[in-house]
DNA sequence: CTAAAACCTCAACTAATATTGAGGTCAAGC
DNA sequence: GCTTGACCTCAATATTAGTTGAGGTTTTAG
């Protein structure tokens, strides 16, 4: 009983899928791509540290933003490794996605503020179209190097 | 030249490419997925109408709000057929999408605003976390049919 | 002790959104 | 009239995020 108070520290593959709600199939690949890891047994079954389920949990909150896995991983080697990270080092990982999901928010709101406009009207006709053509995007390619030009006769 | 004149109301399919900003082989994609149309030569080379430059344009701004080929294909399959489509018609889009792109607004800007509380404190870890299990989720799942249980010993 | 449930690996498959290449044809300019 | 660039089809490849299945092992419950 005192080993197994012990092994109640560790979960199996399938209560970590249980419990953080993604398929077992879901935790293999994550621990695949470097984002989460596990010991294993003598009999070479996973077992993982039950802080491995904030991590799925940050991880699924992080896809939702539109953060792709290869993204959170880089995140997560940023995070003191071999220790538990601290509030801290969440606060610090949410920050950075937060600027990311303003960004993200920014740019649906521009493109909900402008789509009646340009859809419906001849808007995107024209090669300065402020949907097809934002000024952040004109920056990157030179001037006009990609502009719509749908009209030109 | 008469002839030209009215050769140049179609376009070849580098023509188009050129023009909306997309590759050859993305034109020819979008054609076999059904999104856009052609009519041959004789030697069998694409012709497209020009309004496919602002059909092609309106795709890479629906993309742009998250909305998948599919769904953007069937929108296209209501549009008039075989009649060109009014602004009354792309207004009609532009708004379902409007709906859709608010949607979608509105969840990211539920996560950004929860997400330094959730991610920095123990939030995440109880199971009624606002990130892990907002009330639509719940609603369609059952109560408690997928809560993240993190803590429980 | 044994049967069932859970686990293991590895490979193949899915879906969306294209791009790349092979092998061949068409059209335009010198 | 020939070369070159643009075009054609079809198949394979790429990426992201997983799932599914085959074939075999480990753990757990009775």
């Amino acid at each position: 009983m005192a080993e197994k108070g012990v092994l109640q520290r560790y979960l199996s593959v399938g209560e970590v899928a249980r419990r953080s709600g993604v398929a077992v199939s879901a935790v293999h690949f994550y621990e695949r791509k470097g984002l989460i890891s596990s010991i294993r047994t003598d009999g070479n079954q996973r077992r993982f540290h039950r802080g491995i389920l904030r991590k799925i949990a940050i991880i699924k909150v992080a896809q939702q933003t539109g953060i792709p896995l290869s993204e959170i991983g880089a995140a997560f080697d940023k995070l003191p490794h071999n220790t538990v990270p601290t509030a801290k080092d969440w606060a610090k990982l949410s920050s950075q996605w937060r600027d990311d999901l303003n960004d993200r928010i920014e740019q649906l709101t521009r493109l909900r503020d402008q789509l009646g406009q340009c859809i419906g009207c001849g808007c995107l006709s024209i090669s300065d179209c402020p949907l097809r053509n934002p000024a952040d995007a004109l920056a990157d390619d030179g001037p006009g190097a990609r502009l719509l030009e749908l009209e030109e006769e």
